[in-house]
DNA sequence: TTGAAAGCGCTAACAT
DNA sequence: ATGTTAGCGCTTTCAA
């Protein structure tokens, strides 16, 4: 079933079949119709391989997924594909090992799809020039920016929140309930990453209200993981038990943070409070309800799939949306006397 | 940078470049070794659109998800998507609304994308003959069958768990652990779909035991969904307070039941045991941590991938894989006295 | 072992 | 407003 066939049954040209379906305005609406009836009665659809051979790109983007163990992803996924087709592209998606390159990734998806644009979700922050050259097609960096590459603003797109600010937000939350010892839960300090980010906003908050940075307090868990994240904040505990509340910088890793809490006998929030930054489903239905900085999903996975069509329909170029995220009060974090 | 780049830098013509690219036995090493080194120099990467329209089919397999708020599939679809990739297949990934008709997106995709399978992951349990005619392609049912369908099995393909079977593990599991009043919290009783099958097993269980059915205990939620799991608990309190255990369906909605209860004054699992199935990650770290049956995810979405690859390579028929969960025990279920 | 050439289904320039 | 036709990049006969 070709354009042909629906050309010979209309008694119409290949090419004015083409017309037809790609909404050409000079086609008289006697032919329109026809065909368009045709097209319905065959079951015709369009080979998009003929189609993206002949045209300079296709109607694909991709997606490049790293860290797919991040519970809050799973959700700006969902949002990203339900974006994509409703703006009438299809989505490749590939997820991609915490060592692996999502730029080289990206850049041989782009090529071999003909890819008309590209999301990288969860990407690193120091891209150089010569890796984004390689890209050659527009692409936005989702839930994170370039914060620690020398890119230039207008060399590419981002939607995220400012991480910084959010810990920030976060730590003086839990200072303005009064809180002064404050743990910190973090993937790593120095993985040029949005743990990073969020250490200097817990390292900023302190040092704004005037409460000294004990680094004893600064847990490391190596791995984006609850299981890791669970056994750091024992080892924690092991080592100090004289804090009041922790910033953990995911809810996952919280959730298994106050779980840690639990099975070492400690009351969430009486013994701990804990606040985070994500705001997953889940996180809202633990025993005591997560206290965290909710990330907009839905409206991640909408702009980022905007700023990416606007850009590869030449409607606008780069940009860089800051996102905020909003306080969802639970109950694991308590005032403190 | 096309095939035809490739051959002029190396002096020999496009079908020999093409041979290389395929693996053709008949060229001679000198030529391959020429071929392969200006490939890797010259970053060529063969166009895929190309390459898609002069073979039958594409080297891309789809996948059509019903119901992605389940986070137990998340975790399937990574599996999924490494095990395509792994292959050497690419997967183009569509979400669709419990509403639409996955059989007919699939359909759609089949054409459009020339796709050699398709995996539908959480689909309708009703299919008819007709409807599997659209798709013309190998297709497995993954973590489901096609149980209230009239389809014969050896017209396609299922990887998924027992649901009946498996249900009537968890009830019999409370059983022998001396609880006699079980609540349900599912779904719906006839969707025809893993929820009324899981329903079956209650029943059964029930049945086997010398329970007698009581109508009252057993709570619909209506939708899928932590909100309407966690209103629904709250309902079935609120009319009864005379069982000892629950059966919830799925993971993610015991873990909302798990917090109506808790939020209503009841612990879990001094006054309410609760067992589920699913296996999620996240409900390792509830307080208590939840009982579960697993479904090996992993395992669900490697089969997926190989029973249809292997089809697409006419290596093997259709087939159906059963596979098993394994009881995970956490501190939510008590011996009942 | 290699090359020449046809053609996959479609779009768009060009012609009418 | 519609038809004719040249390719898009690749694979695969067929011929050498």
């Amino acid at each position: 079933m070709t354009i042909k066939d629906i050309a010979e049954h209309c008694g119409v040209s290949v090419s004015t079949v083409s017309r037809v379906l790609n909404n050409h305005p000079d086609v008289s609406d006697t032919v329109r119709e026809k065909v368009m009836k045709t097209v319905q009665e065959l079951h015709y659809v369009p080979n998009n391989s003929a189609r993206d051979l002949v045209k300079p790109q296709s109607n694909t983007i991709g997606l490049v997924v790293r860290g797919l163990n991040n519970p809050f992803f799973s959700s700006v996924i969902r949002y990203i594909e339900k974006a994509a087709r409703e703006s009438g592209y299809t989505l490749v998606f590939q997820q991609i090992a915490s060592g692996e390159d999502e730029v080289a990734a990206g850049a041989s998806l782009v090529q071999s799809k003909k890819l008309k644009g590209l999301i990288l979700l969860g990407g690193c922050f120091d891209y150089s020039k010569e890796q984004i050259a390689m890209l050659k097609v527009p692409f936005v960096c989702c839930s994170f920016t370039n914060s620690f590459g020398k890119l230039k603003d207008h060399v590419y797109s981002s939607v995220s929140i400012n991480d910084q600010k959010e810990a920030y937000r976060a730590v003086e939350y839990l200072i303005r309930q009064g809180h002064r010892k404050i743990a910190l839960l973090l993937d790593s300090k120095h993985d040029h990453s949005i743990s990073e980010l969020r250490f200097r906003g817990y390292q900023q908050a302190l040092a704004d209200y005037g409460i000294p940075y004990d680094e004893e307090l600064v847990q490391e868990t190596e791995k984006f993981d609850m299981e890791h994240a669970y056994e750091a904040m024992r080892q924690l505990i092991w080592r100090r038990d004289d804090f009041t509340a922790a910033f953990v910088i995911a809810d996952s890793m919280a959730v298994a943070a106050m779980k840690a809490l639990a099975d070492e006998g400690w009351n969430v929030p009486e013994d701990c409070s804990v606040i985070a930054i994500d705001g997953i489903q889940l996180s809202a239905y633990t025993v005591p309800t997560l206290t965290t900085l909710v990330q907009p999903a839905d409206e991640m996975g909408r702009q980022a799939v905007h700023v990416l069509t606007e850009m590869v329909e030449k409607k606008a170029g780069n940009c860089h949306i800051e996102l905020e995220t909003s306080l969802r009060k639970g109950g694991s974090v308590l005032k403190f006397q």
